[in-house]
DNA sequence: ACTTAATAGTTAAGTATATTAAATATTATG
DNA sequence: CATAATATTTAATATACTTAACTATTAAGT
């Protein structure tokens, strides 16, 4: 495939996708305006969600953002009740953070308002295309595991 | 095509998307991250670039955040050089925004890098998965114009 | 052991973006 | 011509982000 098939595509995904995107991140957040969540805080509890915990750091690489950012965002979420803040006993510079049974149900909450989204934004799709749109989504994401920036 | 079809893809798509926009958004942003201009701000210019001017009404409405934040975006664009406001003469209530020369350069600049970010990611696919990802995608926005929320 | 270096996190100061409510200016209406 | 509606800005407040400086703890070198 020559280079100028991937540019011209590039260009075109670049026209097409902002709206999509936009509209994507305003249906999902439409349901978090309402309560007092952020997407921030929402993607924090949905890594944590399905572990047994997390350190700091680990977090703030997750989100691909400072020490200094994560920290006042898992503030917000103890504040609410949303997570707390565990010692370790081996090293006790490193803080592990944990969801609560409040953190998981808004992050239960939020995940459904997101796939509500979702089959709202893809009902005008065919059983092939969806299929195929997950096959090329999930060979993007092996992808780009693997070319990490 | 069933519900539960579609809510077992909703699910996937919320299992695969959160990945690959982060990496999406982080790849775009680290460019940015050099210049001294942000997200949002793109935003402006880029729907600015291929018109005479627009109103804050319409940008606030295309951006779907407050007047109030638009203005603030906004200042600091005309701080910088990026765009101009001028009045309306048969309406003075109205603010227009124009996109200068420089501001011109700023968003190819960025569009350049976004573009080099599509091609890193989707370099793994076929001609065939981008030419169906494509269709997939204009689907998408049509659809997505047609039920705005 | 004891100084020094490295690691994990928080705090501080500053900027950008967002909200709602109130204020200002202008145009439209009864 | 008073009043209502429209377009935008200002004010007050909150979140999220950055870098730099600081605290605490653990690891390493001699």
């Amino acid at each position: 495939m020559p280079d100028e098939d991937l540019s011209r595509f590039a260009y075109e995904v670049s026209q097409l996708m902002p709206d999509i995107l936009r509209q994507f991140l305003r249906r999902q957040t439409k349901e978090i305006a309402q309560g007092n969540i952020t997407l921030p805080q929402i993607l924090i509890l949905d890594i944590l969600k399905d572990r047994i915990s997390m350190r700091m750091g680990e977090l703030a690489e997750y989100l691909a953002v400072s020490m200094a950012a994560t920290t006042g965002i898992v503030d917000k979420l103890v504040r609410n009740g949303f997570v707390i803040r565990t010692g370790s006993p081996r090293d006790r510079r490193i803080v592990n953070i944990n969801i609560t049974p409040k953190g998981k149900r808004a992050v239960e909450k939020y995940n459904q308002a997101r796939q509500k989204a979702i089959i709202e934004m893809f009902g005008g799709l065919t059983a092939l295309e969806r299929s195929q749109y997950l096959e090329i989504l999930s060979k993007l994401r092996r992808h780009i595991k693997e070319s990490r920036v």
